[in-house]
DNA sequence: ACCTGAACACCGTTCAAGT
DNA sequence: ACCTGAACACCGTTCAAGT
């Protein structure tokens, strides 16, 4: 009896501190028993395996997203406080997307945003299938810009890199462009202009 | 000499396979030698060690992604034609995106996109830092897109899933939209809505 | 009920030795 | 130039044995 009692509370803590510092491949068995202070096993008995550790850190994490309040004066500009607060929580846990992707909870964790876009097209007037396809449209936007922003961040230094990609040579008719493009992508604003754009054309009503 | 002369072609063809069928994860160097007939020390001689024999197999695929000519009577006609061959190609290779990406050569897969996108924003009328705007919009709203996807496809089923999320009850004021919630989303209409909706966006003057 | 070490089947990789 | 088996340091997991 070198130590306190091993409980699986302290054994989720210290699996959510190791994949918050070096991401879920650093987190091995043998690692966070040292971590610890107990033998492999131990971490057995309290969790049941690697696999099952991982998913109560996915549900944790899960449960910790509460409802969404956006604020704003009009649907649209309620709809870009959402994806705004939903890239803002999904940032603080970095490594948290693909987990909950891959254990088949991202419906689940988005379930409190989806309620608040519901609301809001229901606000600018949108009904049925259609008003289904902007929540669901501006969804998988945001989601899927936060996977390649991510991604992008995740990545080692392109080769090439856009900047050599685009000299001015390239693109001879318009050297601005040319030379936006050798810029580094700015994420925040890229974002909400991509989000606007599409929230924008979603609520107009059709020509 | 059991064999004949083992080649580093042979060895990358034969990890293609691998990860083709199962995944990158399956692709273990004892079971590829196993594939080849050789010891798994031979493997290491022609191709280094396991990270350059990804790197080797995405650059190979990165490769194989040539210009890309879309078809269509209108810019945005032509856009939409140039997210559709990009959602096809890489449907094609299930397991690429995701390696692609964590080798940071997203940027270099999708120039030949990126040519093309320029080439119809310009023609649309955007310039400058506007249409580099509107390029890396849709470049990140396609590839974000293909991601989710993707992880929809590959995560087990969601739990709950949307159509228990979505029972009637649960948005009283409009069970239509409640009803088209529950069903599962058609990802191809859903591609092609919101890549419509968005390149309307960008390539309308502002107000 | 909780913890332990030994053991098993898997990894990627190195290296000295072969032809 | 090419291939080999032995060996090392790592994994996750099981299990019988302890308290």
């Amino acid at each position: 009896m070198s130590r306190t009692a091993l409980t699986r509370d302290e054994v989720l803590e210290a699996a959510a501190s190791l994949v918050k510092q070096h991401g879920p491949a650093a987190l091995t068995m043998r690692k966070l028993a040292a971590e610890l202070g107990t033998a492999v096993t131990s971490i057995y008995w309290h969790v049941g395996n690697r696999e099952s550790l991982l998913d109560a850190l996915v549900q944790r994490t899960v449960d910790e997203m509460g409802a969404i309040r956006p604020a704003g004066r009009t649907p649209a500009d309620r709809i870009l406080a959402v994806a705004r607060i939903l890239r803002r929580e999904l940032r603080a846990r970095p490594h948290l997307i693909a987990m909950v992707h891959e254990r088949g909870l991202t419906e689940r964790m988005f379930l409190p945003a989806q309620q608040a876009l519901v609301h809001e097209v229901h606000a600018a007037g949108l009904r049925g299938a259609r008003a289904a396809d902007a929540v669901r449209a501006v969804q998988f936007q945001v989601v899927g810009y936060l996977l390649v922003e991510r991604n992008r961040e995740r990545a080692p230094a392109q080769s090439p890199a856009e900047s050599e990609l685009w000299d001015p040579a390239a693109a001879p008719h318009d050297p601005a462009l040319a030379r936006a493009l050798a810029r580094p992508a700015d994420p925040d604003r890229l974002f909400l202009l991509s989000v606007r754009a599409l929230v924008h054309a979603l609520l107009t009503p059709d020509p």
